[in-house]
RNA sequence: UCCGCGAUAGCUCAAUGGUAGAGCAUUCGGCUGUUAACCGAAGGGUUGUAGGUUCGAGUCCUACUCGCGGAGCCA
């Protein structure tokens, strides 16, 4: 294979000649000489083409590039503090790949439902090409994180034959002879079997909700992890639960600051964001609630107005636990010392991000389980599986889920979760 | 499901009820250091759909369609 010279390498090759490959990010013309901002996914660099330099052949091909035609470009290498990145191609040939005609997406502003409908351009952006690239750096600290801790990557099914939390409204499919299936709103469940298989798993896929939620903060496909530990109390989730956070701030903010400035992102409120976190029960906040003027009764959830009020308190990502247990999930366990609330924690990102983690201790007691499923009306049969982890060797165990798109929207400081991931799914939109 | 806002050139937006315009993009011309380059010119429209008021509707009224934001639900 011949050797593949990237812009991202050009700091081993000035003075050197060298052949990239891309496609024309913007072109700028001043009679006989050409600037060609090439762009190849690693970085930008400006490629001068000058009349005199180069043959009246290759001077027209250049004059004929427009934007995103792709193109291979050889030329000398040097450092020139005047273009973007620093080096900059002093070009002896120029070759036109593919052709580009009426690119849609100009260099001016553009609406976001025209954007979103060309999501598929939209993506070739520098803004875009910043945000997926910190989305994979978060996606391989959350891997790193839990890797390096001992914890077992376990992969839960996505069809499913219930609603696993039996709150949701869940996408439905005819599964053959066996009725109906539903795409999973969560691992969780799944989770807890392999964490008393395996001690500490995470589950890291895609998550669907059926939900008509037209809101910034909602997408109906998305992706959660999920950790899952045996002999973990809340207090232990919690422990993890700000490590973790704490961690793949930290790594973006070290490893990603080129990416962050093109975004344009304060990261002065993200260096905040060190251990420990403030913790405040559901009673605390509620006082938060009352004593800023909100009429608010206990027993309600907090809606995205309250969780502001709340996590404005604070200057980095505030845990709230112990929710009344009626408004939680089944399977949260009741905290003994007052059976009224669960042992659940949620924690609320900074500067009105929202929840971006909810978690628990999971109700290990075989017949509170059982009582807590005819309570909620869920069909037992389906839950017999489930069941069996407190009917054989039942352990105190928790877990949380982490939205990732949540997560990347908050570190890029993103107006919109639909950036977030590179092909958003909403109520009203499964194209492109 | 409920509440609010919107739809005009390929895109972003203007236009007291009185000839539908600008910037960007495209095409042509000019410029040997441009940074969303600049300067000059050209092409580009059934003003979301249907009806109504009016001498006259992009503008006012009604209905519908589509989209956006928020609430609820949640990560």
């Amino acid at each position: 294979m011949e050797k593949k010279i990237t812009i991202s390498d050009l700091s081993d090759y000035v003075g050197q000649d060298v052949t990239l490959k891309g496609w024309l990010y913007n072109k700028r013309s001043s009679g006989k000489v050409k600037f060609l901002i090439l762009r190849d996914g690693t970085g930008y660099l400006q490629c001068i083409v000058f009349k005199g330099n180069v043959s009246e052949d290759v001077f027209k091909v250049a004059d004929s590039l427009t934007q995103e035609a792709s193109f291979e470009i050889t030329g000398k290498v040097k450092r020139e503090e005047r273009a973007v990145g620093g080096f900059e191609l002093d070009a002896t040939d120029v070759k036109l790949i593919g052709e580009s005609h009426d690119f849609p997406i100009t260099p001016k502003e553009h609406g976001v439902e025209f954007l979103i409908d060309n999501r598929h351009l939209w993506l070739r952006s520098k803004r875009q090409v910043s945000i997926m690239k910190i989305r994979h750096r978060i996606v391989k600290a959350i891997r790193d994180f839990f890797d390096e801790k001992g914890f077992t990557l376990f992969d839960p099914p996505i069809i499913t034959p219930n609603a696993c939390e039996g709150t949701s409204t869940l996408f439905e499919l005819d599964y053959f002879d066996l009725g109906k299936g539903y795409l999973t709103q969560s691992g969780q469940l799944y989770a807890e079997a392999g964490a008393l298989a395996l001690g500490k798993v995470y589950t890291f896929g895609p998550t669907f909700r059926a939900e008509k939620s037209k809101t910034r903060r909602h997408l109906t496909e998305f992706w959660m992890v999920e950790p899952e530990m045996a002999f973990y109390d809340l207090n232990d989730d919690m422990d993890l639960a700000e490590e973790f956070l704490e961690y793949i701030v930290q790594t973006i903010l070290k490893e990603k600051k080129e990416d962050l400035a093109i975004l344009e992102r304060d990261t002065s409120k993200l260096e905040k964001v060190v251990r420990p976190f403030p913790r405040v029960s559901y009673d605390d906040a509620v006082e938060i609630l009352k004593n800023n003027g909100v009429d608010f009764e206990w027993g309600n959830d907090f809606g995205a107005a309250d969780e502001t009020i709340i996590s404005n308190q604070f200057d980095r990502p505030v845990m709230v636990h112990r929710y009344p247990s009626e408004i939680k999930a089944f399977y949260m366990k009741r905290d003994p010392e007052n059976p009224k609330v669960a042992l659940a924690v949620d924690v609320l990102a900074p500067e009105g991000y929202g929840e971006i983690i909810g978690g628990s201790q999971r109700e290990d007691d075989l017949n509170l389980l059982l009582e807590r499923i005819k309570q909620h009306d869920l069909p037992q049969s389906f839950f017999e599986w489930y069941l069996d982890l407190r009917r054989y060797g039942s352990v105190p165990h928790s877990g949380f889920g982490l939205g990732l798109e949540r997560t990347v929207s908050w570190i890029c400081g993103l107006e919109h979760l639909r950036e977030a991931i590179p092909f958003p799914r909403m109520i009203y939109r499964n194209t492109p």
